[in-house]
DNA sequence: AAAGATTGACACGTCAATCTTA
DNA sequence: TAAGATTGACGTGTCAATCTTT
């Protein structure tokens, strides 16, 4: 096999440790989410998304967008989340096409529950064998591979950040 | 909600940016190699680890340990891939309970063929970005997080790599 | 009883098709 | 016709239960 240009060696061990972590970080995510708070990790991440907007309402397309999944994914996450009254959807009142959907007392009491224990697994998963050096590092190889990996560098969804249930 | 402590401003930008690239990188290989080859990420990565074994042969266990997966969830790849005539599994002959994979030619050639656009893939989605300092940086953090990830550091898996049908 | 592995049921993600409003 | 969103079918992953060999 002579393909047409392989990876050196620094790549090759780089990449082999990055799929690791692609492989092994969200089964562990998963796993606390699950044992501790019955949620899935994209759930959790949606009602955190709303738990930040204002009104705690987001139109499905822009939370699709900041939640990094497809507008179908995240259709069917709210779907059930809205079975179990997590959060509830709505046309917008101005154009019908598109759905609003909020989060709910409910739904936000799940999120408030189940954060500190996630963010705390984050802190010793990701962030415990790091230095301050390194977090940086982290942040800008991210940002570097995100910007190969979206072709269109077009909508910024840069605002100011609201700290709240996330993360 | 005020949990017990939240991340720093560092780490919830760089959480940000690990998650997307935990959504999105996984998400575009798996597009393209299913669009070019076929195949899954995970099959794919199956196959290239089958392909540098010793006579291409690897028991279910040690592959699981490689591949960072479930014996389930390898069990129900292989036979996937059996099915498609490209593995083979059979006892060990010294204690049947461990089961042998073997990739065939067949399997070989499908690796082979889907390798080189694969690693074109890689390289322009997650190296095109960085320079040598950053896939550095990229390894360096990656074996940290994994440090944190694997609470058992005992067996290691180090051992001279070959260069074969993979990454 | 333990190790190695497999299986089946269930939940989730993806894709293509569909529906509705503009 | 396009934008926003939803749906259903299908493939895959996970968990718990199971099976076989030691």
């Amino acid at each position: 096999v002579e393909p047409t240009r392989w990876l050196d060696d620094e790549e090759q061990a780089a990449w082999r440790q990055l799929v690791a972590v692609i492989l092994k970080l969200p089964a562990a995510l998963e796993r606390q989410l699950q044992r501790d708070a019955g949620l899935s990790h994209f759930e959790y991440w949606v009602m955190a998304l709303l738990s930040e907007a204002p009104a705690r309402t987001l139109r499905m397309s822009d939370l699709a967008g900041q939640a990094n999944a497809s507008l179908s994914r995240l259709s069917h996450v709210v779907s059930r989340l809205e079975r179990h009254h997590r959060v509830t959807r709505r046309p917008d009142p101005g154009d019908a096409r598109i759905t609003l959907a909020t989060l709910t007392d409910e739904g936000f009491e799940v999120v408030a529950v189940a954060a500190p224990g996630h963010v705390a697994a984050v802190r010793r998963l990701v962030f415990g064998g790091l230095d301050r050096g390194e977090v940086a590092d982290l942040e800008r190889v991210c940002a570097a591979i995100l910007g190969s990996l979206d072709p269109a560098p077009s909508t910024e969804q840069r605002s100011a950040r609201t700290r709240s249930v996330s993360d």
